[in-house]
DNA sequence: AACCAGGACGTGA
DNA sequence: TCACGTCATGGT
């Protein structure tokens, strides 16, 4: 049996379709943007049909950095920021003034050395038309594997799955992994489980995150996740011997 | 008022 | 390889 399938349909079941990545604004005015946070904007759930232009393309990949090791409250100001100054265009970004730009990704901390990272970014984006090999994004300074994952599967549609702190989280409290996982393990473990479609890895990340920060915050006991008693190895082995 | 959020890099052992 | 310090802001 396929456990990590298992739990994404326990997932999808749980919570419906997430919508991510979330953008700034969805492109079409038709669209319901039905959201889990009660915003107008943002989410597209069920809609794997995005990102519709090159910037919004653009804004996955921004959004990628600026989120690292930053709540995506935070990002999504700096985000914000940078739309309202016409920023997210890869010539006019490389173009601006850093100590405004800087000032504008504020909110988003690191803001040093993420201006420098989304200037790396925005070179390579330019330098390199159409789907960048994982690889090369992760020559980048800068761009580590979930932030190369990210982008791969958010902006290029590339099932490439993210690994975030959250899916660590899971899966090692599910007993699934070992704690000292690598990436690239932990990676494998997924993509090896699931057949390799964009949509799937989307999603399933998308739930992960949801799951772990309704369930996996600090202070929460592991016992009141849903997938603990179904999934879990070590309780799966006692009941085994009954 | 600590703690931490959708990481990644540089350093020394 | 790997553990550890660094980067920074703002919400709970």
């Amino acid at each position: 049996m396929n456990q990590l399938k298992e739990i994404y349909e326990m997932l999808y079941s749980l919570y419906g379709p997430q919508g991510w990545w979330p953008l700034l604004e969805l492109s079409n005015d038709r669209h319901i943007n039905i959201t889990k946070s009660g915003s107008l904007k943002g989410y597209h759930p069920g809609d794997y049909s995005y990102p519709k232009t090159e910037a919004q393309k653009l804004e996955i990949c921004i959004g990628a950095v600026l989120t690292q090791n930053t709540s995506w409250l935070q990002a999504e100001k700096a985000l914000k920021a940078l739309k309202i100054n016409n920023l997210i265009n890869i010539d006019s970004l490389i173009k601006a003034d850093s100590v405004k730009t800087k000032e504008l990704i504020r909110p988003a901390g690191y803001f040093n050395q993420k201006y420098e990272r989304l200037i790396l970014l925005a070179k390579f984006l330019k330098a390199h038309k159409g789907t960048p090999e994982r690889d090369a994004l992760l020559s980048i300074k800068g761009i580590g594997p979930e932030t190369a994952d990210s982008i791969l599967l958010y902006a290029f549609r590339v099932p490439s799955f993210v690994v975030d702190a959250y899916t660590r989280r899971i899966v090692q409290g599910l007993g699934l992994v070992v704690e000292k996982s690598t990436y690239d393990e932990i990676k494998k473990i997924f993509e090896d489980s699931l057949k390799k479609d964009y949509k799937t890895y989307q999603e399933y990340h998308a739930l992960l995150v949801e799951h772990a920060k309704r369930h996996y915050k600090r202070g929460d006991s592991i016992e009141n996740c849903p997938l603990f008693q179904r999934f879990n190895k070590k309780h799966l082995l006692k009941s085994n011997h009954r």
